[in-house]
DNA sequence: TCCATTATACTCGCATGCAAGTAAATTGCA
DNA sequence: TGCAATTTACTTGCATGCGAGTATAATGGA
């Protein structure tokens, strides 16, 4: 098995090497990559319950929990009772974190173009095709 | 910017099952996904500098002794001296880490040819291409 | 209605991943 | 040769990611 030929290795270090390049784009706002996603999705329907988040996001509770702590103690969000269902919570941005959601959107969508500009306009259409079978198809264990 | 169309997520939720996927692969032989890959390399080649390993694995050392220390406790690795060059020590295989090694190696080629048997043989070589273009092109910062 | 099941968000523990910094050894250049 | 720069492996601290387990609340079927 040749590191080059594995799958696994690649796809490690290909999210890797996204994932730094992400991260140094919204470092500017004092984010990590993952948090700054995180403010997209909020960005585009905030007011939305931890499980809804969690299931946008694909993250656990247990990730997700530790995540809306760190953003909650910068002060972008804000956790609230849900009088619909007392066991959850609506997960609000404040003023500030509306604003920081909104640059972290452009910043993500500006990063996005940037990072895939080595592409041939093909090859973006059959990495994203490519990605969406694995993603539905895969077999999982 | 749809999660959908944020290739940032893409990587992260491709590598997320890529990795859950041999992760259950080599939990048989009581591995993680990493701790089976860095055996694989060391089948191929072992009693190499844990710089060296570090090169081929593009771990950090940070990552690497913690990797390093967990195969050292289940009894698969050792850290020997190097006399060649006293900062270094050199990774040798347990007999007990080499029988493992060659399963791990076996089971990770295996996995690559289970998970990638819904793409075509044109996905998968341009799946190899992109990731190639990416790796060795895509802007760093 | 009552109770078993499910859903929600939480905690803990452990494994990466990486930035930053350290101590020891080596190297290379003046 | 002598010393600054580099290399090596390590530590600490923090952020995900996830398995496992918990307490509370909601739900659905007998």
């Amino acid at each position: 098995m040749q590191e080059t030929d594995c799958i696994f290795f690649q796809f490690a270090k290909t999210y890797q090497l996204s994932s730094r390049f992400l991260s140094q784009k919204v470092s500017e706002l004092n984010l990590t990559s993952v948090q700054a996603m995180i403010l997209g999705f909020l960005d585009a329907e905030d007011q939305i319950t931890s499980s809804e988040l969690g299931k946008r996001a694909e993250l656990d509770s247990a990730t997700l929990t530790g995540i809306l702590d760190r953003l909650e103690t910068a002060g972008f969000t804000e956790r609230k009772g849900n009088p619909d269902d007392r066991r959850s919570i609506r997960i609000h941005l404040t003023k500030k974190g509306r604003e920081i959601a909104r640059e972290a959107s452009r910043v993500i969508a500006e990063a996005n173009k940037e990072f895939l500009q080595v592409l041939s306009e093909e090859q973006k259409r059959n990495l994203h095709s490519i990605i969406s079978t694995l993603r539905l198809s895969a077999p999982r264990g």
